[in-house]
DNA sequence: TGACATATTCGACATTTGTCGAATATATTC
DNA sequence: GAATATATTCGACAAATGTCGAATATGTCA
């Protein structure tokens, strides 16, 4: 059976997947290049971090420990791929801002971004747009 | 004069704030009680928490060196107090996430949300007033 | 002035994350 | 098949974070 494992802060369904810095740039390049070598993604990695090769490779093999991602072996090469979504991804990374800045409610997180953050004209209306577009195509999830 | 420290992150101006978990949960309490002894925040924080004095106490002293709190000295009695706002603090949450998960760009993330994330009819319609309202209220920040 | 209750100081240890280099194994090529 | 190039394995080390306990200092009160 399934069992539950510690990391899954819900208490249910699928654990909330939290990367660390170096954890979401290594993912950006499994995602948009796998399965792909440790090595390809230290190459393509050069253009904005300086890591060398077994900075990269360890930093890969601890994520496949973590259940990151997971290793196709062709004879002596790993092809790593990857066990999360970047949908996964991006929503740990917002529930935990979520969590911590606004109690986890999403209307308080709203009032800080307009309040504080100085929406500009453009974003508000991209954001009201938005808003009406989802009035529509909502597809059944939730209804409160 | 004010030398620019690398926290900087934005190359002009305050510093982004990061807290980690331990940090929000004892700043969430100073900004309640401030200023406040950390036996206070230990006993305030057993309420979640079931971190020892010393444990409070030695995280508390690190954020007085990384400047996050301030010690005002009462005889032998230490009055912690806050150096940075819950604005800030909130601020620096949220555009960690902006640059992590959506490449820091604040569309992406609303698509994202109604995407993904399910936004209910009372959220699209409670983001619809904050949209609106802001729009009114705009108190000359941006313009674009 | 002791005895007791609080605070503060400090050093310690485990884990996680960031970072590598050296040694070893496997392929490729002349 | 020896030299060369490419991958993988492993162990290491520093810094940041989470977590304390023991020793010490200070304050209070009968």
């Amino acid at each position: 059976m399934a069992k539950s494992k510690d990391s899954d802060k819900t208490k249910r369904g699928k654990p909330i997947v939290e990367l660390t810095e170096a954890e979401w740039e290594i993912m950006k390049v499994i995602w948009e290049k796998e399965p792909c070598a440790a090595g390809t993604v230290q190459e393509k990695l050069t253009e904005n971090r300086n890591w060398a090769y077994s900075t990269v490779k360890t930093t890969m093999d601890r994520m496949v420990e973590k259940g990151f991602l997971k290793i196709d072996k062709i004879r002596n090469l790993q092809l790593f791929k990857s066990c999360i979504s970047e949908i996964d991804a991006k929503r740990g990374e917002f529930r935990k801002m979520l969590t911590r800045a606004f109690n986890g409610a999403l209307t308080p997180m709203m009032q800080f971004l307009i309040e504080h953050e100085g929406l500009s004209k453009t974003e508000a209306s991209q954001l009201r747009e938005l808003v009406n577009s989802a009035k529509k195509q909502k597809k059944g999830k939730r209804n409160n």
